[in-house]
DNA sequence: CTATTTTTGCAATACTGTTGCAAGTATTTG
DNA sequence: CAAATACTTGCAACAGTATTGCAAAAATAG
């Protein structure tokens, strides 16, 4: 059975053209895509509200996770770690390409714990490493 | 003699009210400030652009840095290290409270170094921490 | 197939960030 | 210190980004 719907059943959402298209879209992607990406590859098919709400809507059923950045940009990959509604485990460090600008999960490497300050609970950790990828190397 | 004067002589800029204004903002406040924060605090005194084009001269002169966030925003900080043109090594890590909101530098925890597959090769990495801050604690 | 629930697109609106340019301010020079 | 120069600011215009309410359309449940 189809990957995306598997993907979309579990987590009770109703399967609708635009769920579908935009996971293919990340399934199919490399590295993690912004909003303006996934406008881009389906412009015209859907309204950009649609987009936001989809990616919403997926963030918060854990099959996508966020990646923070500098630049008032959120990028957004698939999450690989059975994450689940409201309770994300994406542990691992985010490597951005400083040459072909492509964000990619480093799915086995794990955010290394860090001793804080008296005083402080750590609760999650996020982890991003800019330099040059494999690609580019 | 004044610590603000200072900074701004020590990087030859121009002392104007915008820059004094803003820097003092950022040696009074103990967390970061966004963009938002700078103009609501600055509000009818200087104009947005100004604002935008004081941050970003800032950053450039090594004065402040970002902190990289997971939510459209870009946060900003003194540098505590020195730092010079084009040439930051704020190698802190970032903690942002969940209960206040507050983020904070950690400018005595390093960023630890992660071992990357082979072919990447790392130039710089951040690292955010969420959790309960100090006060909330 | 029909009823119900959910999602979508549109329109309106607000927020965010960038640029060129003329006017204003700060610094340098004599 | 005043004039000349260099730099900074505010304004206006514009482009890009994000949010909301609501009616129409589509998906699911019965
Ligand atoms: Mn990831
Ligand atoms: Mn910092
Ligand atoms: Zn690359
Ligand atoms: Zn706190």
């Amino acid at each position: 059975m189809n990957e995306v719907l598997q993907i979309l059943k579990k987590n009770s959402l109703s399967v609708t053209e635009g769920r579908k298209k935009i996971l293919e879209l990340f399934i199919a992607s490399e590295g993690a895509l912004a909003h303006a990406d996934i406008e881009k590859q389906t412009s015209n098919n859907f309204d950009r509200v649609t987009v936001y709400r989809t990616l919403q809507t997926f963030v918060e059923k854990g099959i996508i996770h966020q990646i923070p950045t500098t630049d008032n940009s959120v990028l957004y990959a698939l999450c690989r770690h059975n994450c689940e509604q409201g309770h994300h485990h994406d542990n691992h460090v985010h490597f951005i390409c400083s040459n072909c600008d492509k964000t990619i999960c480093l799915d086995d490497v794990t955010v290394p714990q860090v001793k804080l300050p008296e005083g402080f609970t750590p609760l999650q950790s996020a982890m991003v490493v800019t330099g040059i990828c494999l690609d580019c190397a």
